[in-house]
DNA sequence: CCTGAAATCATTGGCGG
DNA sequence: CCGCCAATGATTTCAGG
């Protein structure tokens, strides 16, 4: 991890779909070296994926939420196999504290958003919060200069 | 926005690197034709970038946390500029309820956690809780088939 | 890590539904 | 308006150094 790497890592995360040959022009490479080091950065698990960020406001949900549910069930996993089969829920983190978990959810109605908080509801209680604006979107981790 | 939008979205969801013509076959569209279409999916703000994901804790970032940040500032801008130029914020939401934000970070100790949240709390209350898992990440939502 | 060649891909213009 | 086909220029990929 150098500084070319963190170059290739800053461009791809601003634009994931630029080419190689982009890429190597803005770190001053050759492509096939870009390529190289992509493919082992991959490999290393430092790139997990490449998303295209969807607007769910623009595609029929505009009601977006964080909804922290603290899980008196004891079985966890299956709770959170439910929440992975539930198509609202956009996000999960098990986090610490009382909670075990906050989850993000994306709905097209409030009636939507109700049966849904009613579903997890059967799971521990809930504490939903409407997003109102994300002042900071997804952004890259600001990288170590060391390794 | 038809089935093949959506097949669009999907597949770059999945892997925002794969080329027009991979695209093009997987939607069984010409590679022209998808190219108009994420060029559409773009202006019309559904598609708002392209991101590699990169794993916090594989560039000497270990732990992740979510602050919940009661305000009580009033000059509400000024925390979120700071909070904008704060390189340990991943991803902030402004909610309702009384915190008013959420707040995602990675840092690499606990002392610069430690630190991170002292200076937080100069805008108000704080509530700390550590990622343990993601038990989803960040996926697509579920499309409404009407549109 | 670079260069260079071959295969693949992106992009544009023109045509037809 | 939308998609297909064809051609040109760029890009990816692999070999060899």
């Amino acid at each position: 991890m150098d500084r070319f790497d963190r170059k290739i890592l800053a461009a791809l995360h601003e634009n994931a779909r630029i080419s190689f040959a982009e890429l190597a022009r803005r770190v001053n490479l050759s492509a096939p070296a870009v390529a190289d080091r992509v493919a082992k950065l991959e490999q290393a698990g430092v790139i997990t994926g490449y998303r295209a960020q969807i607007d769910p406001s623009r595609v029929g949900l505009p009601i977006s939420c964080l909804i922290e549910l603290t899980v008196k069930h004891l079985e966890y996993y299956l709770v959170i196999e439910q929440i992975r089969n539930t198509p609202e829920v956009i996000e999960c983190a098990s986090i610490t504290g009382t909670s075990g978990l906050m989850i993000k959810v994306a709905v097209d109605t409030m009636p939507s958003l109700q049966a849904l908080i009613a579903r997890l509801m059967q799971f521990g209680d809930t504490k939903t919060s409407i997003i109102i604006d994300m002042p900071v979107s997804p952004r890259m981790p600001a990288l170590q200069q060391d390794e």
